[in-house]
RNA sequence: GGGCGGAUGGCGAAAUGGCAGACGCAGCGGACUUAAAAUCCGCCGGGGAAACCCAUGUGGGUUCGACUCCCACUCCGCCCA
C-alpha cells in the first residue's frame, strides 16, 4: 500500500512525501506563480469560480474544479504566456452566515480559519495560484468597490427601490432573487418559498435582457449552458391587446404568440388569481369561481403546468370581445395559466394550441379551424395543429401562410390600434436586498426630505458594525435595523436627521466583478485601473460547476456590461472560454450500493488531505485527471488512486534505477546515429505523445492525456527491457525520458520537477519550454492496412506509409484471400483509404 | 410537461464514418520470495474444434462500411417549469 514506503531496496517507493514539501518550499521561496507581466509574451488569465470557504474544507470533489485549471495554467506557463492564476474567497453571504449561525459562532472568526484551511489544502495539492492576489470579498478594501458598483448602478438608473411581493424564505429570514429559487424551494435551506411583500432593492437586469441573449453567441461556452440562460432570459415576441368586457368599462389584456391564429378565438381564459376576476364575475357564478380560485391556490405551479393533468377551469359569466372580429366569447378562469406569466391571461384557439384544445374538449366549446393543415380536408380536426399551414376563416388574411399571416395580422392591429407588437422576457429584475447581516451594506441613507440618497464616494465604505448578535430577527428587518449606532445618521445632502438603509447586498453582488479585482488587487483609490485590467481580462479559461448557469454566470456578464457602458473597460463578455467540471459521486452511507454526490451531510467526504498523505498530491491529481472525462460525473474509488500511485513510481523508477542511461547533450546526437527499430519506434512514440498530449490539454482531454503519457512509459520500459536494463548512456532513451517529465510536469509537478533536477536540468519545470513535437519523427513509415471483404474485415497487412491508393489497391486485387472471395463473382468495387484500410465490395 | 446530455467488458473508459474495447482498475495464471507485500511476465466481451459468427440500450434507415449520421422508442442524469 501507498502507506509504506521504503528508500532501499531493489523497488523503492519514491518519498514523494518529502518530495512534495520539498518543492512546494521550493515554489513558494522562489515565488514562480506570482503573475509576471513580462513585455513581449503572451497572457493567459486561468480562473477558477469564487469558493466560499466552508468549515468542512475541501473534498477531493473539489479538486475536480481546480486540478484542471492548475494543469492548464501550468502548461500555458510552459508555453511562454505570463499567467495570471488567482484566487479568493467569496466570504459574504448567506451560504457563510448559516454556517456560522448553524456552529453558534461569528463569521468574522469562523471565515479566516476557514480561509486558512482551503489555503493550506490548496498549497497541500500544489496548485499554482498567485497568493499575493488573494481577495475576500467580505473585507472592507473590497466590499468598499462592491458599494461603489452598487452606486455605479444607482447613478445609471439601473438600482431602484420597489415594494413589490418578494420570495421569502422564513427559514433563513430574508428575500431572495428568482434565480435563488429552486422548485419552490430555498437553494441554501430548502425551505418552501413564500411571497411577502416588502420593500426591496433591486438591479434592472432586464434592461440588459437582449444583449445579454444576443452575446452569448459571442463566448466559447458549453452549449448546454448558453442555452440554459437563453431559456432563462425567455424571450418571445408576440402581440399584445385589449379585449373590452361586455358590460364592463375594464379591458383584459392578453400577450400571444400566435397571432396567426386570432381569429380562431373561441373563448378567453384567465388566471384565477388576476385581479379582474373578481370585477367581472357574475353573481350567479360567484361562489363557483371563488371555491376554484380557493382550489387553485393550494396546487403548486409545477402541477398546474403539467400536460398529464386534466384541464379544468370555472366560466365566469363574463364575455370578452375579439378585436378582430367583434365576436364575444366566454370568459373562464383556469389554473393553467399563471399570473407571472405575460399578462396573466390569454385567448385560448383550441384548433392550434394542444392545452387550448384539451379544454375545450372537456367544455364543449367550439374548435374552429383558422389555420389549415397541407391537404385538410374541412373537417374537425382531432387534436390541435400547432405547426405550420394555410390562413382560412380569417377575412382578409385567407390564403395567406400563416407565418406571413401573422406578420400581416399584427401589422394591420398596429394601424388601427387594437394591439402592438411585444417583446415579452421571463427574465425579471435582480432582486438584491437581503435582510440579513453578513454581506455589505447598500450604501443609501433615507432621509425625510432628500428621500434616498447615495453615500458620497469619499464616505466608502459604509462598515458593517461589529455586532455580537447578528442572528435576523424573523419580522423582515435586517439585523442592522436593530442598531441604533448605525441606523441613525445625517443626511449627505442637506445635514438633516437622516437613516441608513439596513439591508445588505446579496453575495452575487460581490462576485459579480471578483474577477477584475484580480488584475488590480491593492488599488485604494479605485475597483482596478483600466490599463491592468485591459492587460489581464477578459478571463482565458473560467472553470466550475454547472450549477451557476443562471445565477453568478448571469449577474456577472450584466454588471460587466453596465461597466462597458460606463467606460470602465472596453470588452463587454468577462468570460472567453467556460468549462464545466463533472461532479465526483461517493457511497451513500444509508445505502451503500446508490451513488450520491460527495458532501458533508451526507457523510461520505473523502478528503484531499488524506489521499495526499497516503498517496501523495501528485497521485491525486493525476487520478483525478484520468478517471473519466472532465465534463463527467464519475464515482470515487481508492482502486483508482491506487493505479495512479503505481504509475508515478513507475515513471520513477524508469529515471532513478538507471543513472548513467540519461545523457544531458542527448540532441546533438539523437537524430543522426543509426537507429534500431526499437529505437526508431520509441523516438516515434515520444513525438506522436507530444503531439497527443498538447492537443489534449488545448481541449480539456486530460484523461487521454494521461492515458498517453502511460503508453510512453510503457513503451520506455518494452525499450529497456528490449536493450537488457539499459546500463549504458542512450539519447533515444533520453529524449524519451526528458519529454515524459515535461509532459508530466503540469499534471504531476511535484515529481517532475524531482526528476527534472536527477536528470541535472536547473530549475523548474515551471520555467521549462514545453516540448515540440517533430512531424518527421512522429510519423510512422509502416502501417497496418486492415483488409475489409464486403466490409468485414478479412486480413491485416503491413505496407510502407505511403502506399498509394492505386498500389493499395493492387495489392488488395492480388491477396489470396480476395481471389478466393471473389472465384464465380465480379469485383464491383475497391475502396481505399490510404494509410488505414481497403474495401473490396464483391457481388 | 419542456430543454439539454448520456447509455460501449465485472468497473472507469478509448475510438477525424474505416481493425470496437486504447489506457487504467478489478480478476485469473506464472516468475521472484520460507511466506506475504511490492515488482516483473502473460491472459482477460460472448459463442465455436476451427473457418468464422455474435456484440457498443431497443427497433428501423442512410452508406462499400455506423459506437459515430438520420428517424422512432426505452431507461438514466442535469436544468427549467
Amino acid at each position: 500500500m501507498g502507506s509504506e514506503q521504503t528508500t532501499t531496496g531493489a523497488h523503492a517507493k519514491y518519498s514523494f512525501r518529502d518530495i512534495e514539501r520539498k518543492w512546494q518550499d521550493a515554489w513558494k521561496k522562489a515565488d514562480i506563480f506570482r503573475a509576471s507581466e513580462e513585455e513581449g509574451r503572451g497572457k493567459f488569465y486561468g480562473l477558477d469560480f469564487f469558493p466560499y470557504p466552508s468549515g468542512d474544507g475541501l473534498s477531493v470533489g473539489h479538486c475536480r474544479n481546480y486540478i484542471p485549471t492548475d494543469v492548464f495554467c501550468r502548461y500555458r506557463h510552459m508555453r511562454g504566456d505570463n499567467v495570471l492564476h488567482p484566487m479568493g474567497w467569496d466570504a459574504f453571504g448567506l451560504p457563510a452566515e448559516n454556517e456560522a449561525l448553524r456552529r453558534k459562532s461569528h463569521p468574522r472568526e469562523t471565515v479566516p480559519k476557514y480561509i486558512a484551511n482551503y489555503k493550506r489544502q490548496m498549497d497541500l495539492i500544489g496548485l499554482s495560484y498567485d497568493w499575493s492576489r488573494e481577495v475576500n470579498s467580505s473585507s472592507p478594501d473590497y466590499y468598499r468597490w462592491t458599494q461603489w458598483f452598487f452606486l455605479l448602478l444607482h447613478k445609471h438608473a439601473l438600482a431602484y427601490r420597489s415594494f413589490a411581493p418578494a420570495n421569502w424564505c422564513p427559514s433563513c429570514s430574508t428575500v431572495l432573487a428568482n434565480e435563488e429559487v429552486e422548485h419552490g424551494g430555498c437553494w441554501r435551506c430548502g425551505s418552501e418559498i413564500e411571497k411577502k411583500d416588502l420593500p426591496q432593492w433591486f438591479f434592472k437586469i432586464t434592461d440588459y435582457a437582449e444583449r445579454l441573449l444576443n452575446d452569448l453567441d459571442t463566448v466559447d461556452w458549453p452549449e448546454s449552458i448558453k442555452m440554459m440562460q437563453r431559456n432563462w432570459i425567455g424571450k418571445s415576441v408576440g402581440v399584445e391587446f385589449d379585449m373590452p368586457i361586455r358590460g364592463h368599462d375594464v379591458k383584459m389584456r392578453v400577450f400571444t404568440t400566435r397571432v396567426d391564429t386570432v381569429f380562431g378565438m373561441s373563448f378567453a381564459v384567465i388566471a384565477p388569481e388576476h385581479p379582474l376576476v373578481g370585477e367581472i364575475t357574475v353573481a350567479d357564478r360567484r361562489a363557483e369561481v371563488e371555491s376554484y380560485v380557493r382550489a387553485s391556490r393550494r396546487i403548486s405551479e409545477i402541477d398546474r403546468l403539467s400536460t398529464e393533468r386534466e384541464r379544468t377551469g370555472c366560466f365566469t359569466g363574463a364575455y370578452a370581445v375579439n378585436p378582430v372580429n367583434g365576436q364575444e366569447v366566454p370568459v373562464f378562469i383556469a389554473d393553467y395559466v399563471l399570473l407571472s406569466y405575460g399578462t396573466g391571461a390569454i385567448m385560448a384557439v383550441p384548433a392550434h394550441d394542444t392545452r387550448d384544445y384539451d379544454f375545450a374538449q372537456n367544455y364543449n366549446l367550439p374548435v374552429p379551424v383558422v389555420i389549415a393543415p397541407a391537404g385538410w380536408d374541412g373537417q374537425p380536426l382531432p387534436e390541435a395543429h400547432t405547426g405550420p399551414g394555410t390562413m382560412v376563416n380569417a377575412g382578409q388574411f385567407d390564403g395567406l401562410p400563416n407565418d406571413r399571416g401573422a406578420e400581416a395580422i399584427a401589422g394591420w392591429m398596429e394601424e388601427h390600434g387594437i394591439g402592438r407588437r411585444q417583446t415579452n422576457y421571463r427574465l425579471r429584475d435582480w432582486l438584491i436586498s437581503r435582510q440579513r447581516y453578513w454581506g455589505a451594506p447598500i450604501p443609501i441613507v433615507h432621509c425625510e426630505k432628500c428621500g434616498e440618497v447615495p453615500v458620497p464616494e469619499d464616505q466608502l465604505p459604509v462598515l458593517l458594525p461589529e455586532v455580537d448578535n447578528y442572528e435576523p430577527p424573523g419580522d423582515g428587518r435586517s439585523p442592522l435595523a436593530t442598531i441604533p449606532q448605525f441606523v441613525d445618521t445625517v443626511c449627505p445632502t442637506c445635514g438633516g436627521k437622516a437613516a441608513r438603509e439596513t439591508d445588505t447586498m446579496g453575495g452575487f453582488a460581490c462576485s459579480s466583478w471578483y474577477f477584475l479585482r484580480y488584475a488590480d488587487p491593492h488599488n485604494a483609490a479605485a475597483p482596478f485601473d483600466r490599463a491592468k485590467a485591459e492587460k489581464w481580462l477578459p478571463v482565458d479559461l473560467y472553470v466550475g460547476g454547472a450549477e451557476h448557469a443562471v445565477m453568478h454566470l448571469l449577474y456577472a456578464r450584466f454588471w460587466t456590461k453596465v461597466m462597458y457602458d460606463a467606460g470602465l473597460i472596453s470588452f463587454t463578455e468577462p468570460f472567453a472560454r467556460l468549462k464545466n467540471q463533472g461532479m465526483l459521486l461517493a457511497p451513500d452511507p444509508n445505502d451503500p450500493s446508490t451513488m450520491v454526490k460527495m458532501s458533508k451531510s451526507k457523510f461520505n467526504v473523502v478528503t484531499p488531505d488524506e489521499m495526499a498523505e497516503k498517496y501523495g498530491a501528485d497521485a491525486l491529481r493525476v487520478y483525478e485527471l484520468f478517471v473519466a472525462p472532465f465534463e463527467d460525473t464519475v464515482p470515487w474509488s481508492e482502486d483508482g488512486i491506487n493505479g495512479a500511485w503505481r504509475f508515478l513510481n513507475r515513471v520513477h523508477r524508469v529515471i532513478a534505477d538507471r543513472p548513467v542511461a540519461f545523457v544531458a547533450d542527448w540532441r546533438r546526437t539523437v537524430r543522426e546515429e543509426t537507429l534500431s527499430d526499437e529505437a526508431k519506434s520509441l523516438a516515434r512514440k515520444t513525438h506522436q505523445t507530444v503531439a497527443k498530449v498538447t492537443s489534449d490539454i488545448e481541449e480539456f482531454g486530460f484523461n487521454t492525456a494521461v492515458s498517453a503519457l502511460m503508453e510512453l512509459l510503457n513503451e520506455i520500459y518494452d525499450f529497456v527491457q528490449a536493450k537488457d536494463g539499459l546500463d549504458f548512456p542512450c539519447p533515444v532513451f533520453s529524449e524519451a525520458v526528458e519529454y515524459l517529465i515535461l509532459l508530466l510536469a503540469p499534471i504531476a509537478p511535484h515529481l517532475a520537477d524531482e526528476l527534472w533536477t536527477l536528470t541535472g536540468h536547473e530549475g523548474f519545470t515551471y520555467s521549462a519550454p514545453w516540448p515540440e513535437f517533430d512531424p518527421e519523427v512522429a510519423k510512422a513509415d509502416v502501417v497496418t492496412l486492415v483488409l475489409q471483404i464486403n466490409g468485414k474485415v478479412r486480413d491485416r497487412l503491413s505496407i510502407p506509409a505511403d502506399t498509394s491508393a492505386a498500389d493499395i489497391e493492387r495489392i488488395a486485387r492480388e491477396n489470396e484471400k480476395v481471389i478466393a472471395a471473389a472465384a464465380g463473382k465480379t469485383i464491383r468495387k475497391v475502396i481505399t483509404v490510404p494509410g488505414r484500410l481497403v474495401n473490396v465490395v464483391i457481388g
